[in-house]
Parts: structure tokens; C-alpha cells; sequence
DNA sequence: TTGTACGCGTTATCAG
DNA sequence: CTGATAACGCGTACAA
């Protein structure tokens, strides 16, 4: 069979993206030289550098993605599975992390599993198999699977929004239960006994789950019994959040304080508080946690645990860049949360003058 | 020099991914045959075929992106760029392209331009570089040499979130102008005379240019003189719809109702408008645009236009299949936008009994 | 400092 | 229906 090297299978005309060889030949080199130019410029000579950059923007060309992987085994993206993008939990510390990505040359490749643990381990094997160089991923809850598939592939990952001494994983964020604990204690300060908590399905939610066991540690701390506790655990989202409220004002005896998993459920609680004609904080208290903006814009502004959204995704980067690297990223970092106090959490009624 | 075919850098043990030639020696068949059964398992034989696959599953074979865009010259990878993915305006539409895309077995990129030509330039070129198949993009308003990148690269891509006519583009959206002229004729309605308008900046966005365009036809059919409109641009933020509010509180005459660009602006005016002792909607009206989660938990609610989030999201990924497959996508579509009443809008203070 | 040439892992064409 | 094998476009030892 003939060879037929080098020409476009439509030769009529431009539906041409250049290529490494059309910029070589208008630049007078050799194709290496071009590539070197172009990734490790400090070998070539000013000269022909200059020569062959200039071609290179006078072709607009851009290297081809599938050639430059497969030839470099490296992609230079990284990829970040989320729970959710429909708010904006995780949206400030991703975005801090893409401007770290960036600064480094490298494209972040987004997906999001709905907190489905099915969903996110296709999303991990999508993103691997495109190459991802790197993975964040949030909190470890998730199938042995998952792990021991990113160690054979060695692709480095970083676990993020939890720190809980170490599972032998590389992670940085704030400590979950330490954070809910404080925020409990705040409440309980107020003289509220009677408490509820709306929740995130703890099942796949190692976060949910040491929020939720923050509160226990405060009510046990203070002799209080855990089991009278009243828990709803709901989807995240507004409307759920709402109907949430409803159902446990429906409960006997009423909480005077309703903690909830994040700010998102808390939003919709205290919509639905103030639709049934509850004061807040007057009748009742409401808590969220995140702190995003939501938070500060409801009536009455939602007391709530500022977690280090924009610390968490600019560490991960670093993390990741170390590993990437070769290097040791070091044992996992601790970041701070703080309770921020708003006006949705009051003095428990029965206790109010 | 010898070729030495095969042999893993590391043939010391397991950081090995698996490739076709390990699948087809394992099912003892050639590359050719595992390939045909991954992509077009139709044409080879059910015996065949199953002792692949059964090779595939036990080795937990994926294929190698790269080599895959570069031998097929073809991703499944579609592309989106939004403005900004800090709240939630685009998100709902973003979720529903996504699963139209997930039905075609179509990865989804996001991208963020921040509302900055030149970085949604950079993205684009930067997507299209990955190899991405097609492109979703918002609004017209961007460089020329953007299309003609796009069309000497011959990446099909279709405009969201506005219909005007045609611009040559294949759209998908609402009638922005139409839209907000409908809002304004209800504001209009309730006797407000004295208007302002906090907008996005107008210079790269058609939308919000379209959206103050609609204000200014209703006052104008109205007799009203535009002239008359308070108008400060700012960047979309809760921050900044409150300082904007803030800023519009000082000027004589003073508003009776504040139009703002989109639902985000609103609800940082309508926080504001609270702080300073104003009650809404008793001296001062505000309406929003969008019709995002946050417009009904607000108190009070936001009146606002609600968008065809989903419809567009759904409706692009259509035409974005046919133009790939070669086939005419046909004219723009029109979706229908709705005036949305809520409480942050009531009849004019002066006018009020 | 630059050029030559091979291999990266798939797809697709063509011959059996 | 299956098997060889030539591209696909780039990076990079190695040679010059």
C-alpha cells in the first residue's frame, strides 16, 4: 500500500487547524524545534525562538490536545468531583481553586455526582480516563474501590472540606464535628434544651454525619440525652429545608432551636418558620452552616459556621502540586471554622423576659 | 535502533493501565476486533464479543483519551463557557444541557469567562484545544474573530439565553428586551413614575443591554422620558446590589421602584433597602431578573421574570446534536420568559391610599 | 543548538 | 466477521 503522508483529506480549502509540521515549515525548522519552543523555551536560541513564535501566532496555532496526552502523558488538567453545583456551597472554594490551577498552567475539569456514591465513581473513572492528572475530591465517604482504582492508576488525589486526623489520606478542611460542636454549644449557651436538626442523608456524608455528631457532643457534654434529639434528614435544598421545618413543628414537645446541616436547608427552615407565623428568634431559632451568601441575606440573617472555602481550595491546589511533582505533600492540613453569629439564633423563649 | 515494542517502562509490577493490546491478547483476538466491539459492537459476532467484553470487565480496561481524540478526531466532549458560575443564574441551565448531554454519552466541560471578553476568548480557544466537539456559549456579544475562529475550526456552537431576530447564529433563549419591558409595564401599572435600574455592566452583554433597552421602550410608550431613568452599572453581586441601592437612595427625586438587572442584584437592594429602615414594598418597589431560588426566600418575595432555565439548557444540547451529525439545526428558537408577581412589588407610595 | 525518527494507544481502511 | 497496519499529531531520546 502507498503511503499518502501529510495531506489533508480536503485539500480544497481552510477548514485547516495547523499542525506542528505546517509551523515548522513556515518557520524553517524542524518540527522538535517548534515543540521545544514551545515547552521548554530556554533551550533554543533567541533567534530561531523568535522566529518560530511568531509563526506560531501568525498560524494561530494551538497544540493538539489528544496528540500532546498521549505523547506526554500528561494532560495538565486536573479534575474536582463535587456533591452538588445547584448551590453555592462549593462554589467560592472552587473557584479559588481554579485560580490556583490556573496561575500553574493547568485546566480544571469539573463534574458533579448529586451525592450519589454510584454516580461519583463513574465520574472518577470519566475524569481518570480523560486524563485528569490530579483529583480533588470532598470528604472520604466513599467505596474501597475508589481508592485502591486511583492508587493502581496513581493518579494523586487530595480529600477536601474534612480534617479528621488522618485516614491515611492526604486531606485539608476543618473539623466538622469540632465546628458543629461550637456552634451547638452557642445555642445551648441561650438556654435552648429543646433542639432539632435538620440533616443531609448521613449514610454517604462523612460530613453530614460529624456535624450531626458535633451536636450530640454538645448536648452530652452538658447532660443532656441525645435521643431527645429530634432529626429530619432531607436533601439538600430550599424547599427541603422548608418542609423539613414544618414537619418537626408538628412534633411534640417543639424544639426552640432547629440546627441545620448547611446554610441551604437553614434558608428554607426559616422561609417556612416565618410562612407559619413563627417569630425567629423570637419563637424559635434557626442555625445554618457554610456561611454563604445566603446566609446574610434571609430575614432574619442566619447564624451559621463560616467554613475557609477559598483556604481549602487554594491548599488542595498545593497539595496536589506537590504530589504531582513527586514530592511529599506533608501529613493533612487543619484549617480553621468560626461561629458567626446573626440574628436568627436568640434566647430560648421560655427563658426570655 | 532496536525497537523494544511493549515492554512497560516499569515492568516491575502493577502501576499499569490496561490497553487495547493487553484486552485482545487476553481474548485472543486482535486490537481491531476489541476496538469494533467497544464502538460498533453490531458488527462482530455474538461469541467474539462476549469473550471480549469479558476481557474488558476483568481488566478494567478504559480507553486512553488521547489516543482516542487523536485517532477518531472526535471527543464526545461538548463544551460550555458561562459568565459566572458563583451563583446560580446559570446553573439550572447548565444541569439540564448536561443530562441531555449524558444521554448521548457526551462529557460536559464548564468553563467561567467572568464576564471578561478576553478571558472567554482564551477559554473557548483553550476548549476547542481539548478537542471539545461543540460549544455553548452566552449571548452575542463577543470579538469577531471569535465566530471566525470557531468556523475556520469548524466547531458547531449555539448562542443561549437570548432570541433577537437572528444574527446569523444559531440561538436559543428569551426575548430578553420583550421581557423586561413586560416587568416594567407592571411596575408601570402600579403608578410608579420615579424609576431606577441597577444593571450589569452593558458594554460586553447583549442581555443586560436588552433588558435596560425593554425598561426604557415601556416608559417611552408611556410618554415617560427616559432621561428620568437613575441607571447605575455594576458588577453582578449581592455586595453590590446593596451599595447600588444604597447609592440610588441619595439621588432627588428618589425612586419608587428599583429595577434591578437580575435576581442577585436584587436581593443585595432589597437587604439593603431593609437595613436602611425602607420597607419594601411600601416606599420602595424592587423587582428582580431570573427567577433563581434565592428570589422566593427573600423577604419579601422578589418580583421577577422567570426564565426558561431548563428549556434552554435542553433545547441547546438538541441543536448541538444536529449540527454535529451535519445535519440543519433549523432557525433560532424562541422560548417563552414570564412576569413572575411576588410582594417586593406594590403600587406606588404616593399613589397608596 | 538543532534535526531525525520512533512511540504514545486508538481508529479505520483494506484485504482476507 | 476478523486481522494487519497505516495514520492521528506531538514529545523526546539520540545523533549531528
Amino acid at each position: 500500500m502507498v503511503k499518502v503522508p501529510n495531506r489533508r483529506q480536503d485539500s480544497r480549502q481552510g477548514s485547516d487547524t495547523p499542525k506542528l509540521e505546517d509551523v515548522a515549515a513556515r518557520a524553517g525548522v524542524s518540527t522538535a524545534t517548534v515543540s521545544r519552543c514551545l515547552n521548554n523555551p530556554a533551550v533554543v536560541s533567541d533567534a530561531t525562538r523568535k522566529k518560530v513564535l511568531d509563526a506560531v501566532r501568525a498560524m494561530g496555532y494551538a497544540p493538539n490536545f489528544g496528540a500532546q496526552a498521549l505523547a506526554a502523558r500528561r494532560t495538565n488538567t486536573f479534575g474536582a468531583i463535587v456533591p452538588t453545583m445547584e448551590n453555592a456551597i462549593f462554589a467560592r472554594g472552587l473557584q479559588a481553586f481554579q485560580e490556583a490551577l490556573r496561575q500553574q498552567g493547568i485546566t480544571l475539569l469539573v463534574a458533579s455526582s448529586s451525592y450519589s456514591p454510584e454516580l461519583e465513581e463513574q465520574q472518577i473513572h470519566s475524569l481518570v480516563a480523560r486524563g485528569a492528572d490530579a483529583l480533588l475530591l470532598i470528604g472520604h465517604d466513599r467505596p474501597p474501590k475508589c481508592y485502591s482504582f486511583l492508587q493502581k492508576r496513581q493518579v494523586p488525589y487530595v480529600i477536601a472540606w474534612v480534617y479528621d486526623g488522618d485516614e491515611g489520606r492526604v486531606s485539608i478542611g476543618f473539623d466538622n464535628r469540632k465546628a458543629m460542636k461550637s456552634l451547638a454549644d452557642a445555642v445551648l449557651d441561650r438556654g435552648h434544651r429543646r433542639l432539632a436538626l435538620i440533616t443531609a442523608d448521613r449514610r454517604n456524608n462523612d460530613r453530614a454525619r460529624q456535624r450531626s455528631q458535633g451536636l450530640v457532643d454538645a448536648m452530652t457534654a452538658r447532660g443532656l440525652d441525645p435521643e431527645t434529639l429530634a432529626v429530619v434528614e432531607t436533601a439538600y435544598s430550599i424547599a427541603n429545608g422548608a418542609q423539613a421545618l414544618e414537619q418537626l413543628m408538628h412534633t411534640t414537645p417543639r424544639p426552640t432551636a432547629v440546627m441545620c446541616g448547611n446554610d441551604v436547608l437553614a434558608a428554607g427552615a426559616l422561609t417556612q418558620a416565618r410562612k407559619m407565623g413563627l417569630d425567629v428568634p423570637g419563637d424559635l431559632s434557626i442555625t445554618g452552616f457554610d456561611d454563604i451568601e445566603i446566609a446574610e441575606i434571609v430575614t432574619p440573617a442566619l447564624t451559621t459556621v463560616h467554613v475557609p472555602h477559598r483556604n481549602m481550595g487554594k491548599g488542595a491546589a498545593s497539595l496536589l502540586f506537590a504530589m504531582r511533582a513527586g514530592e511529599d505533600p506533608g501529613p493533612s492540613v487543619e484549617l480553621e471554622a468560626t461561629v458567626i453569629l446573626r440574628d436568627s439564633l436568640g434566647p430560648a423563649p421560655d427563658r426570655a423576659p
